[in-house]
DNA sequence: TATGAATGAGCGTTCATTCAT
DNA sequence: GATGAATGAACGCTCATTCAT
């Protein structure tokens, strides 16, 4: 039974990793069969079509982020903990740009309607997550209750956001996350 | 001469439109042709290729945001003042997203290796000028001095990305302005 | 053996209902696997191809109408029963139509050529055995002698055909029949 | 003007005749390109599709026997004279056998529910129009009025199209064609 | 210079056939 | 023998680009 659906998965593997490099359009179905060891015709066993295995693999994307997230969130740690986890969420290998909104924006024109949705489905949980994640950290008192939950999770999902981009250009030492905790906390302002 | 090169900002301006609607495959040089109100042919008498249009929208797109920002470094405003209205500048109907690393990372299977270099070396050159920002920020006192600047720069253009997407979908207050402000000088910790 | 040959047969009526309603390119092997209860691999146990299957149907269509014509000859009966007989072997379920040579004509871009030389031999049988009813009626005193059999029997199969076809779309009521025999032997001219 | 619609014709005239003699299925779009002399996407900019192409030569085929009944229909000649000319409308290359209704069931598989609908009011038409030739026969009193038109139209179509048919394969002499009306009038039985 | 009719390389998809089980 | 998962050759159609006018 794994067995019968390892195909699919591979079919899957190769298409995600073509399509995040080469984009939709120019990867071919040629070369997503022999990335996945399998006959072009093979694939249409296991989809109806291209656009089918991209919807699939954005959808994936997304749910893989949510649930990482949501992994975070069920941990028995405190909020401080927690936000280290999702900042250092790039070191296992996931991709926290992923969730933004922005980047179901720049698939919006190849997706169809009702995977952007669920795609935005996903984003709103994976928010909601986070917001519950700083509703505790505001429980703990480490949290300034003053500030809507929704400002403070565009400040840590944009923040990671655009701080894993950077990364992929200029590594950081592990010591930078320590400090981007330090300032999501505090800010940049003077005391 | 200025006549001359109407016809090509025409041809510009119809392309981005449409290339940010409906994406760069699903955008035809005859729908191109048509919003421009040119011949399919003549597009071809000031770009080489559906390419080469492309390229240049993306660059312009983070040119703008490029002198936006510029401009706003060159005024004689104090760092708050400066940061208020960095955020703000997507009233000016100029989408800050369009600098982050990430929207270029997003076409970078699509444009040409040296479009992908122009990009960043304009999105370098912008966070130079938000990181002098910062840097008088420091110098007027209201800006962390131990804090690198680079990092504080993730903060802002990160922060200002995601806060912008959300306001895409969910109308924001401008009193919402005011307290992304705080945000970012004090964190979200309790002091 | 009868048992070895019984799937066989399946597999050839499955594929002769379908290559009727839907055509040979629009029947897929797998329907036809289907509709014979039997695996796409099995087909190529008593097939080597598609086409051969194709082939046999049509062979066989043709050798079932000269069949019956052959049956229908054989009786003891005079050259009108015959007629008769023949006008309404259609109440028989076979279809006299595809007797004509024309059904042959529109299948033949689809058979191989050996296959058109052996359906127009059997029609060309169909049409020696219908002269030879025709002789029958001519030795009884009941047809004119002067007149070529091979064109009273254009007659016979055109008309026929023509008039079955023209019942799949408006019923007939079995009085017709008479009257196509009377016309047959008395023509539409007055006397 | 005619010029403009010279290269949709050529493109028709060439599809009409591949149809012809290889069928649908068999008949490339590169082939029809190639014996129109034009390139293959060019018989995109007159046709939607491969199935608009053959739909629009179904139907030609059965106007232009209907309009060549109609002809005949209209000429101002006597019943005999009509029915006479019908028989040798073959000489004037345009095919009977076309018009029959067994032609339109051969390519029901085919051709759209709406193109089968037409050619069926086409022949049906071309059915009315012999009828008033037979009715005109009956009032020149050449005709038998107790029979019905609807039959005496079936013996006209049916053994016409099915001597055409045999005219493919053996030549007749034009001498045929008298014995084939005498045929018509008197019937085959002896007086 | 401006045009749009013509082009054909290229791709997604289908389906008859094969072959390991 | 029987099967159906796997295959890849083949084809309809698209669309960026060309070029005669």
């Amino acid at each position: 039974m794994a067995e019968l659906n390892q195909k699919r998965r591979d079919i899957l593997t190769a298409a995600r990793s073509l399509f995040k490099i080469k984009g939709f359009h120019n990867t071919k179905m040629e070369e997503i069969a022999l990335n996945a060891g399998v006959g072009k015709g093979t694939i249409y066993e296991y989809f109806t079509s291209k656009q089918e295995i991209f919807d699939e693999t954005c959808i994936d994307k997304v749910t893989v982020i949510r649930d990482a997230i949501e992994e975070i969130s069920n941990k028995n740690i405190n909020f401080k903990e927690k936000l280290s986890e999702m900042i250092s969420i790039k070191g296992r290998r996931i991709e926290f740009e992923e969730a933004s909104v922005e980047s179901i924006m720049s698939n919006k024109n190849i997706v169809s309607e009702k995977v952007v949705i669920a795609m935005m489905n996903h984003v709103s949980d994976m928010y909601k997550i986070i917001i519950k994640i700083i509703e505790q950290g505001k429980e703990e008192g480490v949290v300034n209750k003053a500030i809507p939950s929704e400002l403070i999770a565009c400040l840590i999902v944009g923040t990671t956001s655009e701080y894993t981009m950077k990364n992929h250009f200029v590594r950081s030492s592990s010591k930078e996350d320590d400090v981007i905790i330090n300032l999501l906390f505090n800010g940049f302002g003077v005391k």
